[in-house]
RNA sequence: GGCGCCAUAGUGCAACGGUUAGCACGGCAGGCUUUCAAUCUGCAAAUCCGGGUUCGAUUCCCGGUGGCGCUACCA
C-alpha cells in the first residue's frame, strides 16, 4: 500500500487563551506533518455555545504564529459546519446506532455547578448504566416527538464485546464495551458534542493522525465507535501526556502564567519558548537539548514521545531563554529588541537606519546579561540617555574612596587627549592613571562605570566606553564629579 | 465510587535484560574577571514499595501505594 502523506490538526476551542499544554499539542502535530511532509489542518471547535469567546480566536491565531507554527488549511470553524453534524446524527438515528433520549439534562448543567468532589460518585448516568430511552420502540418514539418534548441523540453503545484502537504513543488499547456509557452525540439545542463532531470533521477532513491531549484517551473508544457506526476507517491515534504544575495538579491560573501570550509579553524568544516547550514529553534521542526549529523536525517522531505527564519548570524555560538570547544571530535578536523598546517607548527612528550598527553593538554588548526582552529596556534607559539616577548601592559601593572626585576629573581629561577612541587606549588611558596615582585599576574601573551608567552591575567599562562615544562618556564624567563629591559630603 | 493511564535525582529527559544508572535545568563549592552576567571545573542528589520470572532486573509479570485522566446535553 502506498504510504499517504499524514494530514493532522490542532484543533483548539476559543474559551480561553492558548495555553502551554495546547500550544505543546499544537507544536506536536505540526512537527509530525513538517517532519512526514505532511498537511496540518486548523481547526476551531467552537460547538459550545455556552462558553464559546469568539473574540479570543484571534489572539489564539497569533500566539500559534508567534511560536511559529503555520497551519497549511484552515482555520476551519466548527459552527459554520453544523449541517454536517446534523446528518451524521440523523444518519446514526435512522441506522439505529443512535437513540432520542428524552431525559432532562444532568442537573449540574445550573448556576452552581460542581464537579463532583473528591470520594463522591459522578452524578449523571453511571457507567454501565443505559438510559430508559434506550429501549423506547419506534412508536413510542414518534409519539414523544410528536409531543414536541425535546430530546438528545445519544450513540447506542453495544453491551458486550470490546473497542480497541492503535495509538502510536500509548501502543494498542481496548476497553469493555459494557464501561462505555450512552454518551451523547446531539444536544436538545441541536449542537453536536464534542465525540460527534470531532469525529465528523476529522473524517470530512481526511484526518490520518489524532494528535492530542492524554486527557482524550479514555474517550477514544466512543470515537471508535462513532467512525465504525459511520462506516469508516479509525485514524491513528498519539495521545500527548499533560503538562502540570509545580504541584503536579493540572497547569491552571494559580500557578501563574499559563496562556502563551503571557510568556510572550514577559520577554520570552518563541524559539526558546518553542525549544523547551518540545522538550517536555519528547526527547530528540540523544543528549542534545538545544534544538532549533529545522532540527527538531528532522528529529521528532511519535515514536519517542513519552507516557509520562511533565511538570513545567519556569527555571529552565529562563535557561533556554538566556540561551537564545546569546546565541541567536544579532539580526534575528534585533527585531525583538526592537519591539521591546517600541513598547516600553525607547525607540529611536535612527535606529531602523544609519545608527542601526550602533545599536547592534550596544545590544550585543548587553544580551549576555539579559534573561528578558524587558531587561533591554532597563539597560536602554542607562546607556541610550543621559538622564539617569545613579543607584544608592552602587554609589555606596563604588565611590568610596575621597580621592575618587580627583581621579575621575583627571581621567577625563586623560580621555579628552587619547588619541584614539577605542577599547585599548582607554584601557590604556585609565590603568596609567591608576598606576600614577598609585590605586588598583579596578577601584577606577568600578567607579568610573557608575559614573557612566549609574549601576553597579553593568558590561565591562571599555567597551561601554567604545559604545556610548567619547563626548558623552566626557560628559558623564563631568555631570557625576558633584556628586561624588556630595556622595563623599556626609562622612566625616 | 467505577474504569483507565503513568511511576528513574527537586524538575525535564537517557539507559528499552548486563553501564561505576548518563545528560540538562536548578542547588552547592570553586576558577576566570573590571561589577554583574555569561562561561569553565567540581560536588551532592534518583530507579515508589512488595512479590515473582531470570545466571542477571530501572527494564518483563502480578499486587500494593501514589499521581493524573475519564466517568457532562464541556472540549
Amino acid at each position: 500500500m502506498a504510504t499517504m502523506k499524514p494530514r493532522v490538526r490542532f484543533a483548539p476551542s476559543p474559551t480561553g487563551y492558548l495555553h502551554v499544554g495546547g500550544a505543546r499539542t499544537a507544536l506536536f502535530n505540526w512537527l509530525f506533518a513538517r517532519n512526514q511532509e505532511g498537511t496540518f489542518i486548523l481547526r476551531v471547535e467552537d460547538t459550545d455555545a455556552e462558553r464559546n469567546r469568539p473574540e479570543l480566536v484571534q489572539g489564539i491565531l497569533n500566539d500559534l504564529r508567534w511560536l511559529g507554527i503555520e497551519w497549511d488549511e484552515g482555520p476551519f470553524f466548527q459552527s459554520d459546519r453544523l449541517e454536517l453534524y446534523r446528518g451524521a446524527a440523523s444518519r446514526l438515528l435512522n441506522s439505529g446506532s443512535a437513540y432520542p433520549c428524552f431525559c432532562p439534562p444532568a442537573q449540574y448543567a445550573g448556576a452552581d455547578a460542581q464537579e463532583p468532589g473528591e470520594g463522591e460518585p459522578a452524578a449523571g448516568l453511571a457507567a454501565r448504566q443505559r438510559c430508559p430511552c434506550r429501549n423506547l420502540d419506534s412508536s413510542q418514539r414518534e409519539s414523544k416527538i410528536g409531543q414536541g418534548l425535546p430530546y438528545a441523540i445519544r450513540f447506542r453503545v453495544p453491551e458486550s464485546g470490546t473497542t480497541g484502537f492503535h495509538d502510536d504513543v500509548f501502543g494498542e488499547r481496548e476497553v469493555e464495551n459494557a464501561e462505555i456509557e450512552d454518551f451523547v452525540l446531539q444536544r436538545s439545542s441541536g449542537l453536536p458534542t464534542y465525540q460527534l463532531s470531532v469525529v465528523v470533521d476529522d473524517l470530512a477532513m481526511g484526518i490520518s493522525h489524532v494528535i492530542r491531549g492524554a486527557d482524550h484517551l479514555s474517550n477514544t473508544p466512543k470515537q471508535v465507535l462513532l467512525y465504525r457506526a459511520l462506516g469508516a476507517p479509525a485514524p491513528v491515534f498519539a495521545h500527548v501526556p499533560l503538562i502540570l504544575g509545580p504541584d503536579r495538579t493540572r497547569l491552571s491560573k494559580r500557578h501563574g502564567a499559563t496562556s502563551v501570550g503571557a510568556y510572550a509579553e514577559e520577554g520570552f524568544l518563541p524559539e526558546a519558548f518553542r525549544n523547551f516547550l518540545v522538550l517536555l514529553g519528547w526527547s530528540s534521542g540523544d543528549d542534545t537539548e538545544l534544538l532549533d526549529a529545522g532540527e527538531t523536525i528532522r528529529r521528532f517522531s511519535l515514536a519517542s514521545v513519552s507516557r509520562t505527564n511533565a511538570v513545567f519548570d519556569r527555571s529552565k524555560l529562563e535557561w533556554f531563554n538566556v540561551q537564545y538570547l546569546q546565541k541567536l544571530p544579532i539580526d534575528a535578536l534585533l527585531p525583538y529588541v526592537e519591539q521591546a523598546l517600541r513598547r516600553a517607548g525607547l525607540w529611536r527612528q535612527e535606529w531602523a537606519g544609519p545608527e542601526r550598527p550602533w545599536l547592534a553593538h550596544a545590544v550585543d554588548l548587553i544580551r549576555p546579561r539579559t534573561r528578558l526582552l524587558g531587561d533591554f529596556t532597563t539597560w536602554a534607559r542607562a546607556f541610550f540617555s543621559d538622564d539617569f539616577e545613579y543607584e544608592p548601592a552602587a554609589r555606596e559601593k563604588f565611590w568610596k574612596d575621597g580621592r575618587l572626585r580627583d581621579m575621575l576629573e583627571k581621567l577625563a581629561a586623560a580621555l579628552g587627549a587619547a588619541p584614539e577612541w577605542d577599547h585599548d587606549s582607554c584601557d590604556r588611558a585609565l590603568r596609567e592613571l591608576a598606576a600614577a596615582e598609585g590605586v588598583k585599576a579596578g577601584l577606577l574601573i568600578n567607579a568610573t562605570r557608575v559614573a557612566l551608567v549609574g549601576r553597579a552591575v553593568a558590561p565591562p567599562l571599555f567597551e561601554t566606553m567604545v559604545v556610548l562615544g567619547r563626548d558623552r562618556v566626557l560628559d558623564r564624567l563631568r555631570r557625576a564629579l558633584p556628586v561624588i563629591s556630595a556622595h563623599r559630603a556626609p562622612s566625616p
